[in-house]
RNA sequence: GCGAGAGUGGCGGAACUGGCAGACGCGCAGGACUUAGGAUCCUGUGGGGCAACCCGUCCGGGUUCGACUCCCGGCUUUCGCACCA
């Protein structure tokens, strides 16, 4: 390792006593265990006056142990956390492990060792990580999903949630990883592979549990306006919810047998009845006279009954082939394929019979499965059109074409577009004639405007082990009885052979010992959900736990509640913009419904960190780069390990981690040590100093609350700088503010030093040090002097000078004066800025 | 393709609301103290001239007395979404 050698080598000649130099680890240590000692983490949960809930994301507890990532994040939210306390804040900065899920197991199996055994190890080495790392954490207060005094009310979340009619068993077609063998969640799934593994995931048609997050759908983007949140996070949560407006149209397919002979006929604009329609869904109802064909996704219910006798063959060939491909596959595949079904259907707008296909390109899982093409003003559709020869028709106009303009491309500008070929319609602007047009049709029993969302609704079953089991038991007498809430938890029972396999179903279901149970309602021999649920469950409540925990009647207290949340800050990681934060504020929703809770939005304040790389690469086990924090505890210290990674770069964009730049931390912390040892009380502070040390004391409180950490910790390093400026000794007043501004970033030496300064009670009692406005406002002003905008040279004047007294002192230097020939013509002002002849 | 960011010395990064570009740190060069220095301190460090000055914030235009900052066009790059109708 790089600082190796011990510091206090060579032995100094006898008789010399060496003062005592900066040691962090023996700090630390003494540090780590005062702070134990004393419990002065912990927050009075029921006594506190002034309640503050810093939370920062609790992480998955990896054998691998802590990465640099999640201690740079956990550290910013230390330092906030820290200063609100120095503020007079009631703090509390809980802590826990989501140790549920697939990656534990996967582990597990991996090492063949029983997660049960794993999962205490790992959180055991975690917490000696995180209590190295000096991070203000009440441990007394901790959570961990995996334990049944936690899960236990997991499942009495899903069970409010079936109450509710917001969890629901559906057969549908799921996203299906053949490598972890189970369902994913859309949101778990990645350009069509596993988010966790990689795996090219598959559709399979199961029956899973869901919830229904789309009924929030609207909601969960209302209230975002009301949130204070990075914008990343917030514009994230928008794509992913995916609103658009549009409208519902209706096409009358006419029977391929009944009607064959009628293909010729065309069809006055009659109302489309009886079954045999086809509902599309469109955002541009103004191209209505366009549509020269109707595509169904090949998984569309009606396919089967309005395909012709003749195109039978074709079409479920084309079917079968669509359903082996892999989502990658059809995704990626911009190729356009698709059949004709052999019938047609009637354009609402125009009577005209137009085909109706069948291809991949329209996906069944948005809108309704089905489209109108307008090949004229949709490039897919274009394409489609151009491959299978099929009519394009121009029912836009703009930027100078005209309504016989071809089209080489499709037109999709819906901006300045003006109608055309559309009957009454033309001459319309476009977002007219979308208004016009839906309520046109709508007369017509042909069309209404709806609203479309992209989000899906929530799918929670896991076909694993690792997870808490599903309480749910299906009963052939009663059907399906969830578990009443006195017997909970349904314990996840301890079984050695937990490997998933291809059946579909979780591992528990061969073990009829546990699933066999007599249902709670008629006592007849019924059995168990073996499902497990999605570990963003267990991650979607655990905020409402921490203040709670120790309360084994009650999920959360509601005095509690009301007092310690909403949380007051979030800090975390963006990859959960539309997981984690998604589904938390979809479960605070459903409680607040239920009056379980009093707010709908569980994070007033959230805070989205950056990355931290290391030279310019992202750090991953393959490549060899990932920083093993334990080294650089050893080597550096805390302190400066905490301080270096705050130093890196901006906290929510991250930074580039480089061995090189930590000693300039550590010379910091250093010569702050030094400076603090030979402060001397005798005599009189420098003034200079001061001003310095008060604008410090500003500008650091400025920006710990943006945190804008980086700047201040150059602002302390400037301010030190100066303290110490040709190795002068510093005054006690000089150092004792600065070592308070250091506390939230370097806490054990802060306290270490004001210990050394006299003091018996933690820096953390002693609150911010106040600064004096007068002297951290400048004595003197700087201002440049221009000449024609060109700098010449600056002047140095008291803040209330006015423009002739900088014009004077800017006379008086004959290097300014040289420039200034002839009758200025313009003299332009800015008060403590500058000044600016113009000639 | 759509959406949201970002582009500044050898490097990480500063710069309020349009007002001295390069704070702070690393690295580099030189020096002091010292048995020693990997401690501490001092000096220098965007480029060109080595002086007066000139040129410099991705590129090209524009607004302005004045632009890293605002506007228009383009390039590069990171992240999110992506056959979403």
């Amino acid at each position: 390792m790089t600082d190796s050698v011990p510091e206090n080598t060579p032995v100094a000649p006898e008789g010399f006593v060496e003062p005592a130099a900066y040691d962090p680890r023996a700090v630390e240590r003494k540090w780590r265990e005062r702070w134990a000692d004393r419990a002065s983490n912990r927050a009075d949960i029921d006594g506190a006056s002034r309640p503050y809930y810093a939370l920062m994301m609790f992480p998955y507890p990896s054998a691998e142990g802590l990465h640099v990532g999640n201690l740079f994040a956990f550290t910013g939210n230390d330092i906030f956390a820290r200063f609100q306390r120095l503020q007079g804040l009631d703090v509390f900065q809980p802590m826990g492990f989501d140790a549920f899920g697939i990656h534990s197991e996967n582990y597990a199996l991996k090492v063949g060792v029983h997660p049960m055994e794993l999962i205490p190890a790992n959180i055991a080495n975690f917490t000696r990580q995180l209590q190295r790392a000096g991070l203000m954490i009440d441990w007394s207060r901790t959570v961990d999903t995996t334990h049944p005094s936690y899960y236990k009310w997991t499942q009495w979340v899903f069970l409010q949630l079936l109450k509710r009619g917001l969890a629901f068993k559906k057969k549908a077609a799921v996203n299906w990883c053949p490598n972890d063998k189970t369902v994913l969640a859309n949101e778990q799934v990645e350009n069509g592979r596993c988010e966790r593994c990689g795996a090219l995931v598959e559709q399979r048609l199961l029956e899973q549990w869901f919830f229904r997050i789309t009924d929030y759908a609207e909601r969960l983007l209302n209230n975002l306006d009301g949130l204070d949140w990075s914008k990343t996070t917030t514009t994230a949560q928008r794509a992913w919810i995916g609103k658009s407006e549009g409208a519902q149209i209706r096409f009358r397919v006419l029977n391929p047998l009944e009607d064959a002979g009628s293909a010729a006929v065309h069809v006055t604009s009659e109302v489309a009845t009886g079954s045999r329609e086809i509902r599309v869904f469109t955002t541009r109802p103004d191209t209505i006279f366009g549509a020269t064909y109707v595509v169904l996704a090949p998984e569309h219910p009606l396919l089967d009954a309005i395909t012709s006798f003749e195109q039978r063959d074709e079409v479920s060939a084309y079917r079968t082939q669509a359903s082996k491909q892999d989502l990658i596959a059809r995704k990626t595949n911009k190729e356009k394929t698709g059949v004709f079904t052999g019938s047609y259907a009637v354009n609402p707008a125009t009577g005209e019979l137009i085909p109706v296909w069948t291809a991949d390109y329209v996906l069944m899982e948005y809108g309704t499965g089905a489209i109108m093409a307008v090949p004229g003003h949709d490039e897919r559709d274009f394409e489609f059109a151009t491959k299978f020869a099929l009519p394009i028709e121009r029912v836009v106009i703009g930027g100078g074409d005209t309504a016989r303009t071809p089209l080489q491309a499709a037109f999709v500008d819906d901006g300045d577009g003006r109608l055309c070929n559309s009957e009454q319609f033309n001459g319309l602007l476009v977002g007219e004639a979308k208004l016009q047009i839906t309520e046109w049709l709508a007369r017509k029993h042909a069309a209404e405007s709806v609203v479309n969302y992209r989000l899906h609704d929530w799918c929670i079953s896991r076909q694993r082990y690792w997870g808490p089991p599903i309480p749910v038991i299906y009963c052939d007498a009663c059907g399906t009885v969830p578990v009443p809430e006195k017997d909970l938890p349904v314990l996840l029972p301890n079984i050695q052979d937990f490997k998933p396999d291809d059946s579909g179903v979780s591992p528990l279901a061969r073990h009829e010992e546990w699933s066999r149970v007599p249902c709670p309602a008629c006592g007849a021999a019924a059995r168990r959900e073996t499902d497990v649920s999605d570990t963003f469950l267990d991650s979607g409540w655990y905020f409402l736990r921490y203040p709670s925990v120790g309360r084994d009647d009650v999920p959360f207290d509601s005095t509690i509640t009301q007092k310690w949340l909403p949380v007051s800050s979030y800090i975390g990681g963006n990859e959960h913009a539309v997981l984690h934060l998604l589904y938390s504020r979809f479960l605070t929703m459903v409680l607040h419904d239920a009056g379980h809770v009093g707010f709908d939005e569980p994070f007033t304040k959230f805070r989205a960190h950056g990355m931290i790389i290391r030279e310019g690469a992202k750090m991953s086990k393959s490549k060899g780069n990932v920083v093993n924090p334990d080294e650089y505890f050893e080597s550096w210290g805390a302190d400066t390990f905490r301080t270096y990674l705050m130093f890196l770069g901006p906290f929510e964009e991250g930074g580039d981690f480089r061995d090189g730049g930590i000693s300039g931390v550590k010379s910091f912390l250093n010569r702050l040590w030094i400076s603090v040892r030979d402060s001397t009380t005798s005599g009189e502070p420098d003034r200079e100093v001061l001003r310095k040390l008060h604008q410090t004391i500003r500008k650091v409180g400025e920006d710990i609350p943006k945190l804008s950490y980086n700047t201040a910790i150059a602002a302390m390093m400037e301010c030190l700088n100066t303290v110490r400026r040709g190795e002068r000794q510093a005054h006690r007043a000089e150092v004792l503010p600065l070592v308070q501004l250091v506390s939230p970033f370097a806490p054990h030496i802060a306290e270490e030093l004001w210990e050394m300064l006299g003091h018996q009670t933690s820096i953390f009692e002693a609150g911010w040090p106040p600064y004096d406005v007068s002297l951290a406002s400048q004595e003197t002003v700087t201002i440049a002097v221009q000449v024609g905008g060109k700098t010449r040279g600056t002047v140095s004047v008291p803040p209330g000078a006015v423009e002739s007294d900088v014009m004077a002192a800017a006379m008086a230097d004959p290097a300014i004066a040289k420039f200034m020939v002839g009758t200025p013509k313009k003299i332009i002002f800015v008060p403590k800025r500058l000044l600016n002849v113009v000639l």
